[in-house]
DNA sequence: TTAAACTTTCAGTAATTTCTGAAACTTCAG
DNA sequence: CTGAAGTTTCAGAAATTACTGAAAGTTTAA
C-alpha cells in the first residue's frame, strides 16, 4: 500500500494537528488513512504505509476504537482483521466531540461538585466556593447544551447551522409565540 | 500568599485538567489562582504559592496574556506588576474556545482548501478530494457556527440552552414562519 | 496437537515537552 | 550616572509521553 503525495500530505498534516485533538501523532495518521483509504486496512498495511512498528500500529487501533472511530471489517477467507471508519464524517465528528467532552468537561465537573459540597472555612472560601458555582454552572450548560445539539441528528444539526446568524431573530420570534416558556 | 485546602484543590485540578485544555499543568494552576482569587497578584506570589521558579512562572503569564484571559492591573506607588482575570467566566471560556478553534480548526481548513485545488493525479485521488470536500465543509460549518453563537452574547446563548429540546420545534415552526428561508 | 498466521503486551529507549536558575535586560528613583 | 527592583530569556536538566521490538498470547486449519 503506497500512499499518493495527496494521501501523503493530509496523513502527516492529521498528525501535527492529533495531538490537538486529544490523541497523539501517529493514531491522527492511522485514523487520517483509514478515513481516506476507502478499501479495509489490516494492520501491517497502516504499519507499513506510516512506517511504524507492529506494536505501536496496535495500540493506535485500540485507541481509536476506544474512541469508537474505526470499527473492525471482516473478510471471509481472510485471517487477519481489517479496519475501516466507524461511519460518516459527521459521526466521527460527533464522536470525537463526545469524547472529549467525556474527558475534558466532565471530570472537572464532578469535582467542582465535591468542593462545593464542603462547608467553608472562612470569609474568602465562601467567595471561593461561589466562583466554582459560576464555573459548574456555565460547564453544565455547556454540556446539555452540547448533548441537546447531538439529540437533534445532522440533518437538523445543518438546518440550524444553516440557520445562521438567523437564530438571533428566531429567538425573538419564540418569545413571541411560545409566552409560556419565557427564558 | 497562603491557598486555603479548597483553593489548593481546585488549583491542582484544573492543573491536571490544563494538559487537556491546550496549555500545560503550570499555566493551568496560574489560571486557576488568578481566577479564584479576588485580589491582584503579582509574579512572585504566584511563584511562591504554586512553589514554581520566576522564570516558569513569567512564561505562563506570557501564555495566558496571548490567550487573552488575564490582564494586568497597575497598583499606582508600585513597581511590580499585578495580574486579574481578562473577564467574567463566560468571557473567559468563550477565549479559550476561540483560542481553540484557530489552533485545532483553521490550520486544517487553510490545508485542506490548498490539498483540494491541486488537480488530482488519478481516479483514487479523485475520490480521496472528495473525502477531504467533505470534511471541509463541515470544518467551516462547525466555524461558522460557532461564531455565529459567539456573536449572539452571553444573554441571548443562555436564552437559547435554556430552551433545549425546544430547539427542535422552533426549527419545525420557523419552516412555516420564514417559508422564504427553506434551508 | 501442532504449527502457521496473526495480535497484544510491555520493558526499555527515544523523542518531546516542561521547568529551572543564572545571566541579560528594563525601568525608575535619587 | 548608579543601583535597586523588577522582568525576560534561554541553555541545559528533569519529567513526561510515545515508540520499538522481542516475547507471550490467540486463533484456526489440518
Amino acid at each position: 500500500m503506497k500512499m499518493s503525495p495527496l494521501v501523503t500530505s493530509a496523513v502527516m498534516h492529521f498528525g501535527e494537528m492529533g495531538s490537538r485533538w486529544g490523541f497523539n501523532r501517529t493514531v491522527g495518521q492511522m485514523l487520517a488513512l483509514i478515513v481516506l483509504h476507502e478499501e479495509p486496512l489490516a494492520a501491517q498495511e497502516i504499519a507499513d504505509a506510516l512506517s511504524i512498528s507492529r506494536g505501536n500500529t496496535s495500540m493506535g487501533l485500540k485507541e481509536l476504537q476506544s474512541w469508537q472511530l474505526i470499527k473492525q471489517h471482516h473478510v471471509p477467507g481472510e485471517r487477519k482483521e481489517f479496519y475501516i471508519p466507524a461511519g460518516s464524517i459527521w459521526v466521527l465528528a460527533n464522536r470525537v466531540f463526545e469524547e472529549r467532552r467525556k474527558r475534558e468537561i466532565d471530570p472537572t465537573l464532578s469535582l467542582l461538585r465535591d468542593l462545593m459540597m464542603e462547608s467553608p472555612n472562612s470569609e474568602q472560601d465562601s467567595n471561593v466556593q461561589a466562583r466554582l458555582n459560576e464555573i459548574h454552572d456555565l460547564l453544565e450548560s455547556v454540556t446539555a447544551w452540547s448533548q441537546e445539539l447531538q439529540n437533534l441528528g445532522p440533518d437538523k444539526l445543518a438546518t440550524l447551522m444553516k440557520l445562521g446568524a438567523g437564530v438571533g431573530r428566531i429567538l425573538e420570534l419564540k418569545d413571541k409565540l411560545l409566552p409560556g416558556k419565557s427564558a
